[in-house]
DNA sequence: TGACGCCCACTTTTT
DNA sequence: GTGGGCGTCA
């Protein structure tokens, strides 16, 4: 056990050199000689541990302990002294899989995982890692990260600034070929011409310039280019990237087969001194090659790290055999992979079955019933779930759910900090933390709607471009000329003066309460109180939320940069509830009971993969096929429907070929049960579909969805709706601030109690807004609704 | 500026 | 069938 050097653990650059007595130190001393973490790991599972040096391939087919091997293999890297924990670089695809992961190796080994500064997503490690030299590729370290509409936005003014029609050569075909370059690699010199020459008749190389030099004029960066700036700072700076290759030791991925051409080059890149580079993937859940992912990488994984250890989990920990047995049957049935034999040693269980429904009406209606004969037998609705191919699929089964009152939740769908009030709203604290932030400005300047259209905007745009400033810098240049008539002028002055003073707040509130400051004295918060729509409460749900959750943190300056990268609703799951999902979300979830409906040609096998991506979409498609068949534990139930409607049309459709796939000796066909009641045809089908379930507008699948997501920090699932405590709009109790107005009956001298700065004394009152000495946090302004009085 | 109505498209989705 | 984007008219 040879200590990585003498020297205490880097932390970092310039920070935190912890001395011998340490407790990272002292905990990895209490671990190392048990070695108790290796206990309980099976001999291939063993070996991917404990194989540290050089390259290795972990082949970790579905339910084979692969998390485990990845935590427990650093664990082992930290416990045998071979690398500190600041040494190591652990990446992963979501924020999700690197907050389980950090836990799990707290658990393995304890507090000594918090020294895991590099484990995160790739595009949170290249984040931190272009903040510390984003003068070398033209940032400031503050630079902000675009989400897509921010991007969508950006790539339209470069469109319509190139004079091009933006209706016959749309942003977003623009975007995702931009998207599709910087998957590969590919900077706006490395696109092939003839590639680039595609897009408005030649002229998408030159956009995709023009698009990369408004995010520098922005200070911005898009997701891609948090890995293919690093690849270009690496690149032009060797000495830079030598210190990155001298910091990490070892390098771990997971989900390799997610990795697309960027992320290769980037792991290549920083690999090549120590070549300590263990991946961790399954080619046969390789799902996500549509949107860049590249198979290849870990199929030609011995070919690009020569001399690499290739270690196959075979031995499935999660299904019983039929199931198992099914999977890798319809998995075989693929060309391109490296072939993996999973196998379990527990018993053979249920077969998988197949039942065939006349219409996706009744297929519908088949899986609610099961689902309730499930409930009966006290099946948690936990270990359930639905896997469908696409999410206009939901809506019939959702429809279905609702009527049985069978208790359910929608997993994926928009995410929490992609939703309009969302990115409003942080665009207004944007504006407030970095004024010359243009496209946040852009965003909410006329949000709520007080005056500023177009002519507006467009008068502004001019003097920026100009005068090469900011829109605020030249929103206040003009507000002192009589360029704009006189009301648009005085609302634009207001406004430039509630930033002025938003930013003043900033000094001496809390962020939480400058963000509700700002968007009660914006107007923002009270836009939506005056929408009627069915989900405008839930947005103000959210727009709490949001408050709610910046607390958590520092400085407004942390909390933005947190929420670009990964920002989401906290789901507390109090009840129990089945889980309706696409096969994509499903990856790496597993449940005892799995329905897989619309196993149907052209469904599932998805028409369009198979047209745009022939033999390599059909495989894609089977994968997610042994995706949906091995999340199943015990009970894996297929259904395809003879009658569907695709776009509003019914068709009749055929059984997916993926059905022929399956060994019989595992699979049994399910009769549907007769059911004469509906004539077992086209028109009594339609007939039963014409019932009115309510009639009532709450009813509605798409409210549904939106209840359910808005619900999800509350028990306010959709058995609660059922009976009686329904949450409609009137249900929304309070507002998302204080008003302003009236008295807030505290009084100077006062004794309150803050939520994040403790007890103090009153100073002053001002409507709503206190000043407060505290005596751990000295003065402060706060919004009376963040205290309660003491005493 | 807002309301209405037409037209289109429509697989999967993280960061 | 449905929602989003956009154009037109008041």
């Amino acid at each position: 056990m040879n200590q990585p050097d003498n020297s205490p653990d880097p932390q970092d650059d310039l920070a935190h050199q912890p001395s011998a007595g340490s407790l990272s130190a002292r905990a990895r001393a209490a671990v190392a000689p048990q070695l108790a973490y290796l206990n309980g790991l099976n001999p291939e599972q063993r070996a991917a541990v404990e194989a540290t040096e050089g390259p290795v391939l972990v082949l970790a087919g579905a339910g084979t302990g692969k998390t485990r091997v990845l935590t427990t293999r650093i664990a082992h890297l930290i416990a045998t002294g071979k690398a500190w924990p600041s040494q190591i670089l652990a990446v992963t695809f979501t924020n999700k899989a690197a907050r389980e992961m950090r836990e799990r190796i707290g658990r393995a080994i304890g507090e000594v995982a918090e020294g895991m500064q590099w484990l995160g997503t790739f595009h949170s490690i290249g984040t931190k890692i272009l903040r510390r030299h984003a003068e070398l590729v033209g940032l400031r370290s503050d630079f902000t990260i675009l989400g897509t509409d921010d991007q969508l936005r950006l790539m339209k003014q470069v469109i319509e600034a190139e004079g091009i029609d933006e209706k016959r050569w749309p942003a977003r075909q623009l975007a995702g070929l931009i998207d599709g370059w910087k998957n590969r690699g590919l900077g706006p010199d490395q696109v092939a011409a003839g590639e680039a020459g595609a897009f408005a008749n030649g002229k998408g190389g030159r956009l995709y310039r023009a698009y990369q030099e408004r995010l520098k004029v922005l200070n911005a960066v898009d997701f891609g280019d948090l890995l293919l700036e690093c690849l270009r700072l690496w690149r032009e700076h060797p000495d830079i990237l030598e210190q990155y290759q001298e910091r990490f030791r070892y390098m771990l991925v997971d989900e390799y087969q997610d990795t697309n051409v960027a992320q290769y080059l980037w792991l290549r890149l920083l690999a090549q001194k120590r070549k300590n580079l263990c991946c961790v993937g399954d080619d046969d859940q390789s799902i996500y090659g549509w949107r860049g992912a590249e198979v290849d990488n870990i199929l030609r994984f011995e070919h690009d790290f020569p001399g690499a250890t290739v270690i196959r989990l075979e031995r499935n920990y999660r299904s019983t055999g039929h199931i198992l047995s099914a999977a890798s049957v319809l998995i075989a049935k693929n060309q391109g992979r490296l072939g993996k034999t999973l196998h379990t040693e527990d018993e053979l269980g249920e077969k998988v079955s197949i039942t065939g429904a006349w219409d996706s009406e009744e297929e519908a209606r088949l899986i609610g019933e099961e689902i309730e004969a499930l409930q009966a037998k006290k099946h948690p609705l936990s270990e359930v779930a639905i896997l469908v191919r696409i999410s206009a699929q939901m809506r019939e089964i959702e429809d279905r759910l609702v009527q049985l009152g069978v208790p359910y939740r929608v997993i994926g769908g928009p995410r929490f900090y992609e939703r309009a009030e969302i990115r409003d709203a942080l665009a207004y604290l944007r504006v407030v933390n970095q004024p010359a932030d243009d496209l946040a400005f852009e965003r909410i300047v006329n949000v709520p709607k007080r005056g500023l259209g177009d002519a507006t905007i467009q008068v502004l745009h001019n003097h920026a471009r100009a005068a090469r400033v900011p829109l605020v810098e030249a929103a206040r240049f003009i507000v002192e000329t009589d360029e704009l008539k006189p009301k648009p002028r005085a609302t634009l002055r207001d406004l430039l003066i509630s930033f002025g003073r938003w930013s003043k707040l900033s000094e001496t509130m809390s962020q939480s309460e400058v963000a509700q400051a700002v968007l009660e004295e914006s107007g923002y918060t009270d836009m939506w109180q005056k929408e009627k729509s069915a989900d405008a409460a839930g947005r103000l749900e959210n727009l709490k939320e949001l408050v709610r959750s910046m607390e958590e943190f520092p400085d407004l300056q942390s909390f933005l940069e947190h929420v670009s990268l990964v920002m989401e609703a906290n789901e507390t799951d109090t009840i129990e509830r089945v889980s309706l999902m696409t096969l994509h979300a499903a990856k790496g979830l597993e449940f005892d009971t799995v329905f897989l409906p619309g196993w149907e040609e052209g469904l599932f096998p998805n028409q369009r993969a198979l047209d745009e991506s022939g033999r390599a979409g059909l495989e894609e498609e089977r994968r997610l096929a042994h995706v949906g068949l091995t999340r199943a534990k015990r009970r894996a139930k297929i259904y395809f429907a003879s009658n569907r409607r695709i776009h509003g049309l019914w068709n009749s459709t055929v059984p997916s070929r993926f059905i022929d796939d399956l060994p019989e000796g595992h699979v049994e066909i399910v009769e549907a049960p007769a059911n004469f009641s509906y004539g077992g045809g086209y028109g009594g089908s339609r007939f039963d579909r014409m019932q009115p379930f309510s009639g009532s507008s709450y009813q509605t699948p798409g409210w549904q969805r939106a209840q359910a997501h808005r619900a999800n920090t509350e028990d306010g699932g959709y058995s609660a709706r059922r009976s009686g405590e329904r949450r409609g709009p009137m249900m929304i109790e309070g507002e998302l601030v204080a008003k302003s107005t009236g008295t807030s009956g505290f009084a100077v001298g006062g004794r309150v109690l803050h939520t994040k700065f403790g007890p103090g004394t009153i100073e002053a009152v001002d409507g709503n807004k206190l000043t407060v000495e505290f005596d751990k946090a000295g003065r402060k302004m706060v919004l009376d609704s963040f205290v309660e009085a003491l005493g």
